[in-house]
DNA sequence: CTGGCTGCAAATCTTTTGCATCCTG
DNA sequence: CAGGATGCAAAAGATTTGCAGCCAG
């Protein structure tokens, strides 16, 4: 539950941060902050953005979320700290999550010396939706 | 070689280009716009950011290049535009590539009903520099 | 009560755009 | 010589920061 998640991380519980955390929850669709900025507004006018971004770090700092890098323009936050791969529509830019587990070896060889310790997988597609546009537009 | 990458997209060979593309040749660095820009700026004054990020987004769209979406601040591009996977530092933030051909199989059902047409690999680990750095420094 | 949190506005950073001029093909 | 490319400056987005006032613990 979200008071939990914050309690537990030792922060205070307040109401925008429910607000958020509401929001996030069970949101499949790896909002923006300006995303989750938006939605939050029409029930609580005084949200600023300075909010939702130092909250936004604060959670992920603490690991109750991730910051997602797969868009250039902009941060998306998955409500989903646990590891797990996404699935991007090349057209629409859609993001699913994928939870498939893969034993990726990687040879000591191509390591450079480093130490792996996770990874996370992009795959690229097309989605069902833009699928049936594009046969809808044949040349 | 670099002129011909860009007669063989259709482009004008400008000194500009061959410049940026000059600079990109053999770089592991994936260096951002702005990297490209200062780097550049030094033999050629009159460089200017448009034209570093038009003609990257041109060679992008061209295919000669990648763009990265790896990083949470900013772009960053690699001159390598054949399909291969990163290693990324976390704490110095170092990205390296790895060439290593995975066969992922997606199970229909996990799908969602996307076309799967390829798929990028972020490793994530502790370089060995950092790892010196860290054994430095005991609690 | 007190330190952490919020809200506002201004600042910063990256990237994009409009447009006049230039130069490659 | 025409259209694509460049360079400049201004604009547009996204994110961060400073700081005064507020409120959860």
């Amino acid at each position: 539950m979200d008071r939990q998640k914050i309690k537990e991380a030792g922060l205070k519980l307040t109401p925008q941060r429910l607000a958020i955390l509401d929001y996030l929850r069970d949101n499949l669709e790896h909002p923006s902050a300006e995303d989750i900025y938006k939605a939050i507004l029409e029930r609580f006018p005084t949200m600023s953005f300075a909010t939702v971004y130092n909250t936004l770090e604060t959670l992920r700092e603490k690991g109750a979320i991730q910051e997602l890098t797969i868009d250039p323009q902009k941060k998306r936050f998955d409500p989903n700290p646990r590891p797990h791969h996404h699935l991007i529509c090349n057209r629409c830019k859609k993001i699913l999550d994928i939870h498939i587990d893969y034993q990726l070896h990687v040879p000591e060889e191509k390591k450079n010396g480093f130490e792996i310790v996770g990874n996370h997988i992009e795959f690229y597609g097309i989605c069902p939706g833009c699928r049936l546009k594009m046969s809808g537009m044949q040349s």
